[in-house]
DNA sequence: GGCGCAATAGTCGCAAGGAG
DNA sequence: CTCCTTGCGACTATTGCGCC
């Protein structure tokens, strides 16, 4: 990108005016925008000149940048775009980024299936398919899970920085349990996603700071404070979330075997996509296999579980059958209309 | 309004020199 | 030796002027 920032500014504004077609906009209009903008973001008060706006919009027209803008001026002096959803911003990159895209989505290819980056290949992935796209002018091929508009998302620039830099956070947060949110110090340690929700693992300093772990769409704000950050002498950060599935975990709680029984026709998904990296398989019947996990049992643990519905059955531990077939009861009771509650099912 | 041109201002990379 | 500052030259961006 052979532009520089502030050229790029005064490009985003200038679209930015042309954008709004409620306005009618001459040449000095869009000097004292780019004016107003070079001073709010970079400070510069002197000012931009005539012949420079003149020549950004030379740029813009031209295809040097991609941007092939149709600017056109109507009465001989009112600045506009000719198509009427016309923005810089929507135009493809151009060619010299494509190549570089395509050079760091190789390098970062190499990375490929070392265990240490697992991370990468997704990103590696996404890359390669927005570059696919972009190429092409075709829609995407690959359509990955993700939301968003999710909230909290914002923080987590914001908190990753925080504990790197052993900085003590401010935070706001509301439970979903709460009735009203409150305010305390944390000091970060963690960021963990679970099924495209983020979580920050860390102490706050009020309550004996015991661990907490806050989910980031519950955060309603979030600063730097002063007070010394207390740095983490409790637990192994790499090998914390090993023995959970999902991220709910009270200290002290040990794992424990979970047995279970799939039906022949959706073993291999599990087979495949293990529950958890304990995973083993036990035994194999006519109608179904056996498999074991060993995790902590927590609310994430039955929601998979029960996600499996009819197909699966817990044997082991008695706690866990309890508490499914409690579920499950309940779920059934939610159908169970009145005439039909004299042949509810046997147990 | 659009554009070419020359002067000027600003930025960047690099090497040399100094401090620790 | 590393890190930081300084000065220099090359290059780029911006500006003002003037002509069409």
């Amino acid at each position: 990108m052979p532009v520089n920032r502030n050229a790029l500014i005064r490009y985003r504004t200038i679209d930015n005016c042309l954008q709004n077609r409620y306005k009618k906009w001459t040449l000095d209009d869009l000097i004292d925008a780019c004016s107003d903008a070079l001073y709010e973001f970079e400070g510069i008060d002197k000012g931009v000149s005539r012949r420079s706006v003149q020549a950004d919009i030379e740029m813009m027209r031209s295809n040097k940048l991609g941007y092939e803008a149709p600017i056109i001026v109507v009465d001989r002096k009112y600045y506009t775009y000719a198509e009427k959803n016309y923005s810089i911003t929507n135009s493809p990159i151009s060619q010299q980024d494509m190549q570089v895209l395509s050079e760091v989505s190789s390098l970062l290819k190499q990375f490929k299936g070392f265990n240490h980056f697992t991370d990468l290949n997704e990103m590696v992935s996404k890359l390669e398919d927005k570059i696919y796209s972009q190429k092409t002018h075709s829609p995407p091929v690959i359509d990955f899970e993700k939301n968003d508009n999710l909230k909290g998302l914002e923080y987590i620039e914001g908190i990753r920085k925080a504990i790197v830099t052993k900085k003590t956070l401010c935070l706001t947060y509301q439970s979903f349990k709460a009735r009203e949110a409150s305010t305390f110090c944390f000091s970060p340690y963690l960021l963990k996603e679970y099924r495209n929700r983020w979580f920050v693992l860390g102490v706050p300093h009020k309550n004996r700071g015991h661990l907490l772990n806050l989910a980031l769409d519950r955060i309603q704000s979030i600063e730097e404070h002063d007070e010394k950050y207390r740095e983490n002498r409790i637990i192994d950060l790499a090998t914390y979330y090993n023995d959970v599935i999902g991220v709910t975990k009270s200290p002290g709680q040990r794992d424990c075997e979970v047995v279970f029984w799939i039906d022949n026709a959706n073993a291999p998904y599990v087979i495949t996509k293990p529950l958890h990296h304990t995973q083993k398989l036990l035994g194999e019947e006519n109608d179904g296999k056996i498999f074991s996990i060993k995790v902590i049992l927590n609310f994430e643990l039955e929601r998979e579980l029960l996600g499996f519905g009819s197909k699966m059955k817990v044997l082991s531990p008695r706690i866990l059958v309890k508490q499914i077939k409690g579920q499950l009861r309940e779920t059934l009771e939610h159908y169970n209309m009145p005439e039909e509650k004299e042949i509810s099912p046997k147990s």
